[in-house]
DNA sequence: GATGTTGCTGCAATGAGTTGCAATAACGGC
DNA sequence: GCCGTTATTGCAACTCATTGCAGCAACATC
């Protein structure tokens, strides 16, 4: 990590040790908040904007990416982890992953058709489940 | 409107003929501080709690329909209107409509392989356009 | 036109996230 | 180990959006 950031100019602090200590211990999706939240833990002075600054820094570097759940707020999965989508039932409140084999078919007809270049990681899709239809 | 508000028992306030006004002149897609703001100009006294609220309403009325931008914020657009989803680059801002013909193979891929009904409306791919790369 | 229901509004507080700026503290060089 | 440079932090203010609640006012009924 801090070899990663030296190459670029950047600087290793003990804030973004914390928050790294903390991505490292989670697993799936977490909202920005839970982020800010798990790392006051761990150091109650933590501040939220260095914490979102943070996240900035490392989704540049390809530790972490985010996307944005049914109610338009921050969500970060840790890589490395396949790339993929996210699907969301609007009535249940379930979230399921897309992968990038199932997103294919979209991917590419905006490719061809666009060239337009998709992140697969930040598309939420939102709508209705199986279960709640 | 206020037939159809008056069917499921809803009331026809000066507040809801504002903001209908409002998105009657509106065409496109408008945030949600952006509605705010312009029912601000026509009456000053306007609250965005309020505004937020209708805007809910009408999106059961089937008025309007919601998504979010690329940084998560609120985007309405105004019924009638093909359904479609929404593509932005991130490295230039621009924003385009995907049509429901060009995503219907992902949305028919997630309806016969997960039962699940895509919200297109609400679907924003964000990536880079051909432009930017 | 007066009255009772109850859907809405206004308000205040809260949550999530961003931004500008002055002070701080990593880091490289000596 | 000290020093200068400048990336980062802390802080405060702000934007966008949501929620709980008490009081108000549409609407149906009479």
């Amino acid at each position: 990590m801090r070899e990663r950031l030296h190459a670029r100019g950047l600087r290793w602090t003990s804030q973004r040790r914390a928050l790294v200590t903390v991505l490292s211990q989670t697993h799936g999706h977490v909202t920005g908040a839970v982020l800010v939240e798990r790392c006051r833990e761990q150091d109650p002075s933590t501040i939220p904007s260095t914490v979102y600054r943070t996240l900035e820094v490392l989704e540049e570097l390809g530790i972490v990416r985010h996307g944005h759940g049914p109610d338009g707020r921050q969500q970060y999965h840790v890589l490395p982890d396949a790339e993929h989508g996210h699907l969301h039932c609007r009535a249940c409140g379930g979230a399921w992953e897309i992968s990038a084999d199932e997103a294919a078919s979209i991917v590419a007809a905006l490719e061809s058709a666009r060239g337009f270049a998709v992140d697969l990681s930040h598309v939420t899709i939102v709508g209705r489940c199986r279960d709640c239809r």
